[in-house]
DNA sequence: ATTATTTTTTAGATTAATCTAAACTTTTAT
DNA sequence: ATAAAAGTTTAGATTAATCTAAAAAATAAT
């Protein structure tokens, strides 16, 4: 069994990796993980010799088939929980995450099996993040940041790319959702901020920063 | 911030000193700590040291207020997240301990607050167990085990003294649970074993030592 | 009141996770 | 191509929690 520690550096990998699409350095992990590079190194070693990362001295680590399948099995129970937070206890979706990062440790198998169940197996999380199957499998769907959506035409809010809790408390307050339906109806050629409405009902000004975190469907 | 292995302590001896009413030897909470009675020694001044505890060389340990404050905040939390496991999410009553040995050790004021309120406020556990109020008081209520109460007269299942998930299974196979109905309709004399009635509509023997652990009211 | 037994503590190691400082390797710049 | 800079690893400590074996204290038995 893996230790709350070994659990949390597969995770970080699996975000920095991009699902396992490349390698990590060590300095980038040091950096995610609030710890210092020798660190680092000495758990590479350990998660290597388990077999669950790749590591090449110097060079950086990746995550292996196991490793990742533990990796989404974490990122299921993070998300599942932020889920439960939200829908049930009635949290407001910038308070969730830090929760979560303890709750994601739970070791359960029924428990997580019949949160899923009494959620009624939710598919995305309260930032609109995919929540991976009890396999590890996980429901890719085709967003683009808002930034780059064309002006005009209605589009949906899926999910943030940045789920900062000063962010999220910024959306609330402006008025932005998940599955809010908006539109770009002023784009300024100049810093590239976007006038928004929001259900017909609303008009924002965010800026271009901001349209980079919302990513959205036609 | 207590750690993890010192809240258990701290449960550990507010259970064993009967909520700090008598001393705790070392070799009593190594036995439940499942650990050595040096591991314990090393504890014991270190919980000392924080003002948790009171020890004395060689003759035992036991609360100061402020760890008596801490063991109950984390009773608290245990029950309520069993209360969860069983009126949520379906959970039988000898499936929830060792998960709720896990749960009652997050560190999120907020969620202990929402989830009380999430299940409505309840005062006892699926063990008919107190459950410690936001300021750790209990409401104690006069119980007396089913073995001391008259025959023939009709009494009320509170709560069960031992918790095992042996004795649940086989409490939940002939048909007792919390809030049944039930009298004594025969005593043996020889061995103490009793027949009992249930609801009124179910009869079953039970040994002189279960009847000590089914605690009940009149 | 000694002696024997039981209980508890101390001393010294071990393991996981962390750190700092020094050494080493890779990358970048001249 | 060499030197400088950046990034990474190693060596050696530290802290929390644990252990075993030996020493010390308390309790029980003669
Ligand atoms: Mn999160
Ligand atoms: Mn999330
Ligand atoms: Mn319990
Ligand atoms: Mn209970």
């Amino acid at each position: 069994m893996l230790s709350y520690t070994e659990e949390n550096y597969l995770k970080a990998i699996y975000h920095l990796s991009n699902a396992g699409e490349r390698l990590v350095s060590t300095n980038e992990l040091a950096e995610t993980m609030q710890t210092k590079p020798a660190s680092v190194t000495d758990m590479a070693k350990k998660l290597s010799a388990k077999n669950l990362i790749a590591y090449e001295k110097y060079y950086g680590v990746n995550l292996l088939k196991s490793g990742k399948q533990e990796a989404l099995q974490i990122i299921r129970k993070h998300r599942l929980w932020e889920t439960f937070l939200v829908d049930k206890l009635g949290f407001t979706w910038d308070e969730v995450h830090e929760v979560a990062e303890q709750l994601e440790h739970i070791q359960s198998g029924l428990l997580i099996e019949k949160l899923d169940k009494f959620l009624e197996y939710p598919t995305v999380d309260p930032h609109g993040h995919p929540i991976p199957d009890p396999s590890g499998k996980i429901k890719e769907v085709k967003q683009i940041p808002l930034a780059e959506f064309p002006v005009y035409k209605k589009c949906t809010i899926r999910a943030v790319k940045n789920g900062s809790p000063s962010f999220l408390q910024y959306l609330s307050k402006i008025g932005i959702y998940i599955d809010a339906s908006v539109s770009i109806v002023d784009k300024v050629e100049f810093d590239g901020s976007l006038e928004v409405s929001i259900d017909n009902k609303k008009r924002v000004f965010i800026s271009r920063e901001a349209a980079q975190n919302l990513m959205v469907t036609g």
